[in-house]
DNA sequence: CCGCATGATTGCTT
DNA sequence: AAGCAATCATGCGG
């Protein structure tokens, strides 16, 4: 911040003294205003610009104050380090600027500099698509949602500010080269150079603020979209399903595509969990198997309860057919006894272990 | 508060 | 590309 004041005060005023000076000791006043109008008009181009800076700085530091309160107040050293980083960054690369670029590049793509309105949907399906899956977590979602759009809403203000502030610097500094260009020449290349100063020192404060709000925005992110530290377990209802599933296909616990996403519409969960979740108990089932022998004979005999009740309403429904009803497996409840199927392309030798252990 | 349970992520293998 | 193994980070009961 003070750095960046300097710099702005520093190559604005030494261009603007220059003239300024140069105009006063080459030509007398235009107005018999003594020899003190050419220190009164460098007073002036001082104050304005003090004027300018000021504004700016307070605009700048509300801005981050806004963004800052807005995902939360322990992370004002983050942002406020990577603003330093930003001042630095921001004084090399005139033309092409590749930071900058990047910048506004994320920025569109979290839909904070697109649209007013289609950005919300664009940003929730970026997060979405950087969170592993297409998970639509409600809740979650709508306040993410929500806090993205406050920071949209400052970003815009600001951004707005700003180039009012850098419009309405430019027209004073103008008038005053006009007002200049009575006493002496002053040519377009000069007013061009000028310009094109004053816009350079304003890019590099916005830059600032873009930075600021991708800070902002990855902090949000994290903290919302962050899966793993948003880690709820599974209600009661969806581990049950899962295991049940489980302990009824332990000779191959692998469900197919079709399967899993059976059980992620029964789970209300998403299919990559459905995906975590075999994963995980597979690991755990095989790393320790005797822990969950309780698991499973409850789950076996759960299921030959089912079983056995789907049998009974099969005898009731048809009892035409004969009573010896052998266990026809479809996806039958076979509790302890599993045919093994053996595969002889085996591609994961841990279904050994699954086979064995039954 | 500690330790275990559990869902998610990462890196690697096949 | 799917799965394993290790690991992380949180949830939760004692």
């Amino acid at each position: 911040m003070d750095e960046q004041s300097r710099m702005l005060q520093t190559l604005a005023g030494v261009n603007l003294a220059g003239h300024s000076v140069q105009g006063g000791m080459a030509l007398p006043p235009p107005h018999g205003h003594e020899g003190a109008d050419g220190d009164g008009r460098k007073q002036d181009i001082g104050d304005i610009l003090h004027q300018i800076m000021t504004i700016t700085d307070q605009s700048l530091d509300e801005a981050q104050a806004k963004l800052v309160s807005n995902t939360d107040c322990i992370f004002s050293c983050s942002l406020f380090s990577a603003q330093g980083l930003s001042i630095r960054g921001a004084q090399e690369e005139d033309p092409p600027d590749p930071q900058l670029m990047r910048l506004d590049n994320m920025l569109l793509a979290e839909g904070v500099s697109g649209p007013e309105k289609g950005g919300g949907s664009a940003a929730a399906a970026a997060a979405a698509a950087a969170s592993g899956g297409s998970s639509d977590n409600s809740i979650e979602h709508s306040d993410y949602r929500a806090k993205l759009t406050q920071i949209r809403q400052i970003y815009h203000t600001e951004l707005e500010k700003y180039e009012q502030a850098c419009n309405e610097f430019t027209t004073h500094v103008m008038n005053l080269l006009r007002e200049q260009s009575r006493t002496r020449p002053i040519s377009p290349k000069e007013i061009e150079r000028m310009v094109g100063i004053i816009h350079r020192k304003f890019s590099s404060i916005q830059m600032q603020l873009k930075q600021s709000t991708c800070e902002a925005v990855m902090i949000l992110r994290s903290r919302f979209l962050d899966a793993r530290r948003k880690r709820r377990n599974f209600s009661k209802q969806a581990t049950e399903i899962l295991n049940e599933y489980f302990y009824s296909h332990l000779s191959n616990p692998y469900p197919s595509e079709e399967a899993k996403e059976e059980l992620a519409k029964k789970c209300s969960i998403t299919v990559s969990q459905v995906s975590n979740w075999f994963g995980n108990k597979r690991i755990r089932y095989k790393k320790n198997i005797g822990k969950f022998q309780e698991e499973a004979n409850l789950y076996a005999a759960k299921t030959a309860v089912t079983a056995a009740h789907a049998v009974a309403a099969a005898v009731q429904n048809n009892q035409t057919n004969s009573p010896t009803t052998p266990n026809s497996g479809t996806y039958p409840a076979r509790a302890n006894y599993q045919p093994f199927p053996f595969e002889g392309d085996i591609k994961h030798r841990f279904k050994m272990s699954f086979s064995q252990s039954v």
